[in-house]
DNA sequence: ACAGAGGGGGAGCAAGTGCTCCGGATAAGG
DNA sequence: CCTTATCCGGAGCACTTGCTCCCCCTCTGT
C-alpha cells in the first residue's frame, strides 16, 4: 500500500515549469515587499511584483496567511541562523553574546515583517523559529555563564531581543545606528558585576 | 475689537447641553476603546459605547484621527504627568530614575493606543507631549548626575522608555511582571560604575 | 407655548482588501 | 501535431471601515 502510494506520484503529470517558477517568483515578490512594508501589505501588491495575477498566487497559497508563514519561517530561520554565526565566529563568550546581537538588530532593520512576527510570536515557544532561537541564546548563555549576572534567563534575553528590534525599527529610518547604543547599556547591565537578584515575576 | 470679538460670543446661543454631553460621552468611551484596543479600532464602536450616533460622533470630530488626537494628547500628558510625579515624590535620585520608570511602564501596560502614539511620534520633538516628558528626563537626568554613566543623553532614556514600553505590551497577557527584570537590567547598565563610552551613532 | 437654529441618528456611499470564478492559454504526454 | 490536464489572469464579490447626507427631533431664547 506504502508502495502503491509511493508509485501513485509518477501517474500523475511533472509539475509544469511556468508553475514552479511563478511559485518562485511569488515568494520571491513577498519577501521584498514584506521586508518592507511588513504583513499588512496588499496581496495585489505582492501578485504585481511576482508578475503574476491573483489566481496564480492563490492556486499556490489558499490563503494570505499560507503565504506569509511560508516565506516568514525561512526567512527568520536564516535570520536566527545568520545571528548563531556571528556568535560562533567569535572567540570570546562575551563577544559572542554581543555579536549574537549586533547581527540579529542589524537584521531587525532589514526586515519589517520579521520583527512583526517575532513581537507576535515570541512566547509561543512551540514554534519551529523560535526554538531554534532559544537553542542559540541557551548556547550563549552556557558559554558566557560567568560573565552572565546570576538569575538571567534565556527569556530575559529573548524579550530583549524583541524589545530592541522595536527600538530598532523605530530608529532605523531617522537615526539608524542609534540602537547601538542601547544595546550596549542593556548588555552592560546583564554582566556578572551586577549581582543584586533581578525581581521576580 | 478684541471687546467686539469677545461680546460676539454671547450673541451666538448657549451650547446644547445634549451636544456637550454628547461629546464627552464620545471622549470617554473613545478614550476605552483606544486603550483596550489601540487606534485601529472602527469608529462605529466607538460611537456605540458612546451612545451616539456616527453623525453626532462627526459633528464633533470631523476626522476620526481629530478624535483620536484629542483624546490621546490629554491621556499622554496625564500619563507622562503621573510619571513626573512618582519621580518627584522619591527622595533619592536614583529611586527617582527607577520610580519614574517604573511608573511609565504600568502606564503602558494600561493604555495600548498610548504607546502606539508614542512609538510613531517618539522622534519628533515638537510635539507638546514628547515635550513635556523630554523635560522630565532632563530634569533626572539632572538630578542623578553623579550616578549616571558618562554620555547617557536624554534621547537614550527615552528611547529606553519606548523600547520597554514595547516589551510591556507584549508581556502584559502572559507575564505581566516580566518586564521588570529588563527595566533592572537596562538601568544597572546606566550606572556611572560602567566608564567605557557608549558608541556614537 | 412657540419658532427655528442646531444637534441626533443611522442608512448608505466610496475605497480598500482578502478571496473566488471561469474562459482562455499552455505545457506535458503520446 | 494533437489532446487534455493543468495553470494563468484579472474582473468581480463580500466584507470592512472612514465618512457623508439628510430627515427628524430637541433644546434655547423669547
Amino acid at each position: 500500500m506504502a508502495v502503491a502510494e509511493r508509485e501513485s506520484a509518477p501517474r500523475r503529470r511533472a509539475p509544469r515549469v511556468d508553475a514552479v517558477r511563478n511559485r518562485e517568483a511569488i515568494i520571491e515578490a513577498a519577501a521584498e515587499v514584506l521586508a518592507e512594508q511588513g504583513t499588512a501589505v496588499d496581496v495585489r501588491e505582492i501578485a504585481r511584483r511576482g508578475g503574476v495575477g491573483m489566481g496564480t498566487l492563490y492556486r499556490h497559497f489558499p490563503k494570505k496567511e499560507d503565504l506569509i508563514h511560508t516565506v516568514l519561517r525561512k526567512e527568520f530561520l536564516e535570520w536566527a541562523e545568520s545571528a548563531r554565526q556571528a556568535a560562533i565566529d567569535a572567540e570570546d563568550p562575551w563577544m559572542a553574546l554581543t555579536d549574537f546581537y549586533q547581527q540579529a538588530l542589524t537584521g531587525c532593520a532589514r526586515h519589517r515583517a520579521i520583527m512583526e512576527n517575532f513581537a507576535l510570536t515570541w512566547s509561543v515557544p512551540d514554534l519551529e523559529g523560535i526554538q531554534q532561537l532559544r537553542m542559540v541564546i541557551e548556547e550563549l548563555c552556557a558559554r558566557a555563564t560567568n560573565l552572565l549576572r546570576p538569575g538571567v534567563t534565556t527569556d530575559d534575553l529573548l524579550l530583549l531581543l524583541v524589545s530592541l528590534g522595536h527600538a530598532v525599527e523605530l530608529t532605523d529610518e531617522c537615526r539608524p545606528r542609534m540602537w547601538n547604543r542601547l544595546l550596549r547599556i542593556s548588555l552592560d547591565g546583564l554582566r556578572a558585576e551586577h549581582r543584586e537578584p533581578l525581581p521576580a515575576e
